[in-house]
RNA sequence: GGGGGCGUGGCCCAACAGGCAGAGGCGCGCCGCUUAAAACGGCGGAGCUGUGGGUUCGAGUCCCACCGCCCCCA
């Protein structure tokens, strides 16, 4: 700093000179590290951080941008804030730039990453870079190989063989959550299913947890996302019955959940997924196996949307089999059909036509009875006309003993009584299901495990972490199915850490959600080398007291943080449950209406705009569009607007600076105690658009008191300074060069926020509207703390009022004190 | 099909807890500055608050129905 001018002899406003200055400034104080030992509050400021693909994009800049309001206002507000970044940096995409265009996936990332570091600097956001981190370190990948450990060892972590989704075009697995109406999250092919043994996380012994612990984050979190979730873990209460199917001579038990045991009496047919462990024996005891084969081949060319969906044809066969119907021993046909799901319950499902909607659909296309056991009050359901599944309450009928009772006694008296006979019992079913964590892709951290032929699944210990990934010469990163690294000629043989036999590593990685849902604590001590996070530092900062970022995170990555959350306090490493202590998403940046993209030729880069008015004016731009969590439509914003508020800003600065003299001015400076009460109480609510708003009007009234008034003294002084503290986090560095313009000591950056004296909002006198029977028929001045009494006799004496009252009775006077006058009057 | 959200000047958006529809910006028009334009400064108009009903002294705000758009679940 020394050997730059003095801000304060500069004047106009020149983004690309005040900008880089201000910046140079803020790191060589390392004003944004962040001190552990501090004795102001700590405060954890968390932004989502990026995957490094390319450059930043405009989506970026409006979510760092929210980000860094939220950072730079707690600083103000006397906090110690913590603010980092890092990368996101495993995962496909460096793969596929690797595959197509030759690219090393470990360079490519790097050079992604250092790309955005640039465009960030340029942006002047206040990171504590010292804590910079990426997923792909072995620094980092080697503290979640320790985690998937941990969580192994609880045995939360798991393999078995499942029917999984599977992208024919990424040749590798997905968790249901991230297929999307059927198709691949990332590259839109459409998910197929295959059956293989992959690694799983227990979750679901977390679905009550999840589901519990949510009502401490009620009203801190958007309520759309705490839907999401809730929807996501799709609760539901019911039974477990059991059914006999007659395979032959033999019999066997087959449990299935119902979350309506009040209509058993109503089931008609019997239903298993084909892809049903029995199904194949069934059939072959039933005759069928070779229709049954055929069928099941057909079936699982459908994707789970086709097969789910109601309305859509239903496939079916008859198996050849009975089951049994617990209730009442009503032998039931047993049917394979498309729209039974391995994945939810238990495979198998009691068919109640007149209740179900996707039962009744079958039932019709496949000439199968159809039995009202729930009457809904007020109607009689034709069961043999009836095409809309009643599933509402009603009165049960048709049941034998639990005739005439309402339906949700039904439900529990059946269960209980099946309970009795050891054929049933009350449950609890979750839509949620364990995570699929393995990944047969190189850009990943391995999963840290040795596979022995004498002692199975073994843990690399952990002084042998991090299982590093191989460099990419000897492998081929073509998508086979199999993993890249089984096709490196050494990586995987290893010895047994338990007995020192010869034995092979897992080839798989792990899921890119797996590194990103326990960044933040890393965050806290991203240097130690010893331990993936300090227990001290990690107390001192967490829960994260600001989390940001995007809505499309609502599930997925949210749910899975505080998965390991609470995972990681059940093994006694975390004193708390939830991650996250508040939420707030931001919308997106579209572009008339769409996505932005090099496709649609729609693309505008933050480079240009950043070239053209400077990194301040695209912050604010972004910020003052809408309220935050609503999409910004670029074609409806100015940057130009922007930058000339700005401009004027500084101007007025320079202006004022220029001339100053002794003198005060009372409106203003009550203005600005308004504008103070009304930014603080916007920025307390993520408002930056009214805040902005304010401070606009704010410009507005100094300039007016220079210009009109002849003002120059304090008051302009503390209102400019006002303005310069209060835009500090949106647009910093104009605020800096603002701050240092009218002379005041150290950083914008660093000031208090400004306070205000509520005695100077007061106003002595306020001019009312007066109505007569509802509509407004003159003004009044009265002082503002005027009783009902006197802003009544007041409200009389206006002539235009007095014309409307005269000849009518006043039946009822309304006072709002400094707000409103009125009369309701009838004939007199 | 179920659940949720949103409809306000030409556009983006404000409006405490029901109290005069307008804070701010864009655009537009006029004026000043200028030989002229841009830039800059000043001034200005713009509306059945999606539609129809209801509650209320008073509704953009609360309730009901409908229309339109968006999101989630199915």
């Amino acid at each position: 700093m020394a050997s730059e001018p003095a801000a304060a002899t500069r004047t106009g406003y020149d983004p690309s000179e005040i900008e880089p200055r201000w910046q140079r400034a803020w790191a060589d104080a390392a004003l944004f590290d962040a001190d552990d030992d501090s004795d102001r509050p700590p405060f954890y400021a968390l932004h989502m951080f990026p995957y490094p693909s390319g450059d930043l994009h405009m989506g970026h800049v409006e979510a760092f941008s929210l980000g860094d309001a939220v950072a730079r206002y707690q600083r103000l507000r006397g906090y110690e804030v913590m603010n980092p970044i890092g990368w996101d940096s495993f995962g496909l995409p460096a793969e596929n730039a690797a595959i197509q265009r030759g690219a090393d996936p470990e360079a490519w990332t790097q050079a992604n990453i250092e790309t955005h570091v640039a465009t960030m600097t340029r942006l002047g956001f206040a990171w504590d870079w010292s804590r910079r981190l990426q997923t792909s370190d072995p620094r980092y990948y080697r503290w979640t190989q320790w985690l998937f450990l941990e969580l192994f060892k609880a045995g939360w972590a798991y393999r078995k063989d499942a029917l999984v989704n599977w992208c024919p075009s990424c040749q590798t697995v997905l968790a249901n959550e991230q297929v999307v109406a059927g198709r691949c999250e990332r590259c839109d092919a459409e998910v197929g299913k295959k059956t293989l043994n992959q690694w799983f996380l227990k979750i679901t012994d977390f679905a009550e947890r999840l589901l519990e612990d949510m009502a401490e984050l009620e009203g801190r979190w958007p309520e759309r996302v705490l839907t999401l979730q809730r929807n996501w873990i799709g609760r539901s209460e019911g039974a477990n019955v059991t059914f006999a199917v007659e395979a032959g001579e033999a019999s066997e038990d087959v449990v299935v959940y119902t979350t309506r045991p009040d209509t058993l009496y109503g089931a008609t047919f019997f239903v298993v997924a084909p892809e049903h462990p029995r199904a194949l024996a069934w059939a072959e005891a039933g005759g069928t196996a070779e229709d049954f084969l055929a069928f099941r081949e057909r079936v699982q060319r459908k994707s789970d949307i086709e097969r789910e969906a109601t309305g859509e044809d239903k496939e079916g066969l008859f198996l050849g089999v009975h089951a049994v119907n617990p209730v009442n021993d009503e032998r039931l046909p047993v049917y394979a059909a498309d729209y039974v799901l391995m994945g939810y319950g238990t495979g198998a499902i009691m068919a109640v036509p007149a209740h179900d909607q996707r039962d009744l659909d079958f039932a019709r296309q496949h000439g199968l009875p159809v039995r009202v056991v729930v009457q809904p009050e007020g109607t009689d359901l034709d069961e043999a006309a009836m095409t809309e599944a009643a599933a509402g309450e009603g009165m049960t009928v048709n049941s034998g003993p639990y005739d005439g009772q309402p339906w949700p006694e039904t439900k529990q008296r059946i269960t209980a009584d099946l309970e009795a006979r050891g054929l049933g019992a009350f449950a609890v079913n979750y839509r949620l299901r364990d995570w699929l964590v393995s990944r047969q892709r190189y850009w990943g951290a391995p999963i840290p495990i040795v596979h022995c032929p004498d002692c199975g699944l073994v843990p690399v210990p952990q002084e042998d972490l991090p299982v590093r990934l191989p460099a990419t010469d000897d492998i081929d990163l073509r998508p086979t199915g199999e993993s890249p690294l089984a096709s490196h000629p050494t990586w995987s043989q290893t010895t047994c850490p338990a007995c020192g036999a010869a034995a092979r590593r897992d080839t798989d990685t792990m899921d890119t959600f797996v590194d990103s849902s326990w960044y933040y604590l890393r965050y806290c001590s991203p240097h130690r080398d010893d331990v993936a996070f300090d227990r001290d530092a990690v107390h001192h900062w967490m829960p994260v007291d600001q989390y940001t970022g995007g809505i499309e995170h609502a599930i997925l990555h949210l749910l899975y943080s505080r998965f390991f959350t609470k995972a990681l306090h059940d093994l006694g490493h975390l004193d708390f449950t939830e991650p996250f202590a508040r939420l707030k998403s931001q919308g997106m940046v579209i572009m008339h209406g769409q996505k932005m993209s090099k496709g649609k030729g729609n693309l505008v880069e933050p480079k240009e705009v950043i070239e053209t008015y400077g990194s301040d004016t695209l912050r604010a731009t972004m910020l003052f569009a809408s309220p935050i969590e609503d999409d910004v439509d670029w074609a409806d914003v100015s940057t130009s607007g922007m930058f000339k508020w700005l401009s004027r800003l500084c101007r007025l600065v320079d202006e004022h600076v220029a001339d100053r003299d002794g003198s005060d001015d009372e409106e203003l400076r009550r203005a600005t105690h308004e504008a103070i009460a009304g930014v603080t109480e916007d920025y307390e609510g993520f408002k930056y658009n009214t805040a902005l708003a304010k401070l606009m009007t704010l410009t507005n009234e100094t300039s007016q008191a220079l210009r009109d008034r002849g003002a120059g003294g304090a008051g302009v002084d503390d209102a400019l300074a006002a303005v310069a503290v209060m835009l500090s986090p949106i647009a910093p560095h104009v605020a800096e060069e603002c701050w240092a313009r009218l002379g005041r000591e150290g950083f914008a950056a660093e000031a208090d926020w400004p306070t205000y004296d509520p005695d100077l909002l007061v106003r002595d006198v306020v001019v009312v509207p007066v109505q007569v029977d509802g509509k407004v028929r003159g003004q009044v001045e009265v002082p503002a703390e005027a009783s009902e009494e006197v802003a009544v006799a007041a409200g009389r004496g206006v002539d235009n009022v007095a014309r409307h009252l005269d000849g009518r009775e006043v039946v009822k006077t309304i006072w709002v004190p400094g707000r409103m006058l009125a009369f309701v009057t009838k004939p007199a």
